[in-house]
DNA sequence: CCATTTAAAGACCAATTGGTCTATATATAG
DNA sequence: CTATATATAGACCAATTGGTCTTTAAATGG
């Protein structure tokens, strides 16, 4: 049934909640509905199911670009790289789950609230492990704090995929993002 | 019909597009069936109108804060301040119009595609000229590119808004912000 | 006071919503 | 080969969707 989720999730993705009707997530997964509703439940779980797949794709994508035994500023440009890739062009006018699902059922869904309110706190604290690890070796510029730098990028990682969503040029959002870090690095 | 719009304009704000009923429109209206088809034409066309408010008054509100007149630096804080204010806590959580909108029909909607990128496009002129202006005045740090410090700003204020979605604290909230600003002054 | 426009109330519509259930087919196990 | 479990297709359901239309009430202008 992992394939399913997975299906589903991509319907959430490109529609978003609300705008998802059962005939096409029956579609995508290839299953009958009685099949569907015997498997998940019912829509709002499945829902949550697909959100939690995502959550975990883009934590583990983070753990690998962030890795410890990479040099910190490296992971750092290969994690604002990803993101310039996945919110330029078209890639970028499709969105992201976790961004459009905060906005549309966020403050309305306690479910959804844990999950998003989590996803930040995971990818910020990664974030401020790893600016530590570049001030360490000395790599950050003077007055920079790991722990308000990582609240800075989390923000602007954000709205790079609220801006994405009008599938701006690669290289404008890469200059965008290198200007950033350039800010923080010494 | 101006006050119709504005009641409209904060139901679709809370709920998003595809959330929000007829009968909520109705009743936030105080009008009928009958007056509101034939005074908006349909659920779209008023959503657009209330859409159009929304950008309007943010607009304005950027002018204010950003008038030509002020200190250019005095005037991003301002601006800052704002959106730290408007992301945090209950209105935090309430969302944007904006980004909504953006995540949910950009993309699927010729019209909606129009207002919002016009809308990122304002809000970047905007920030651009008034960070020349501090650059002039000598207030900007060494290697600090308007341009490109302006779409940097875009991507945090509109990160805010997705990160606001959890209600954060206002003091978190205006602390990573002064520290994004310290990094672009001298 | 009357005539005319304007708006309100709500019946009504077909289409769609998420969800259940039954009947049929298909595997699978013995 | 047969018995049983599993999944399919799709009928069916009440509720809701956005939208129209008619009837009644309320303003409004003369």
């Amino acid at each position: 049934m992992d394939i399913a989720v997975e299906r589903a999730m991509a319907v959430f993705w490109s529609r978003g909640y609300h705008a998802t009707a059962l005939p096409d997530l029956l579609h995508a997964t290839k299953l009958s509905r009685g099949s569907l509703y015997a498997a998940f439940g019912d829509k709002h779980a499945l829902f949550l199911l697909a959100l939690d797949r995502y959550i975990a794709d883009a934590l583990a994508r983070m753990d690998s670009e962030l890795a410890a035994g990479r040099e910190p500023v490296d992971g750092l440009r290969a994690y604002l790289a990803g993101y310039v890739d996945r919110t330029s062009g078209a890639r970028g006018r499709r969105g992201c789950l976790l961004v459009a699902t905060a906005m549309e059922l966020a403050g309305r869904d306690a479910e959804v609230d844990r999950r998003v309110g989590h996803f930040f706190r995971a990818m910020e604290s990664r974030l401020a492990d790893t600016l530590s690890r570049a001030k360490a070796a000395g790599r950050l510029a003077a007055g920079v704090e790991p722990a308000s730098a990582a609240r800075i990028l989390v923000c602007f990682v954000e709205g790079l995929r609220v801006t994405g969503k009008t599938g701006p040029s690669r290289l404008a959002s890469q200059a965008t993002a290198d200007a950033l870090l350039d800010r923080f690095l010494g």
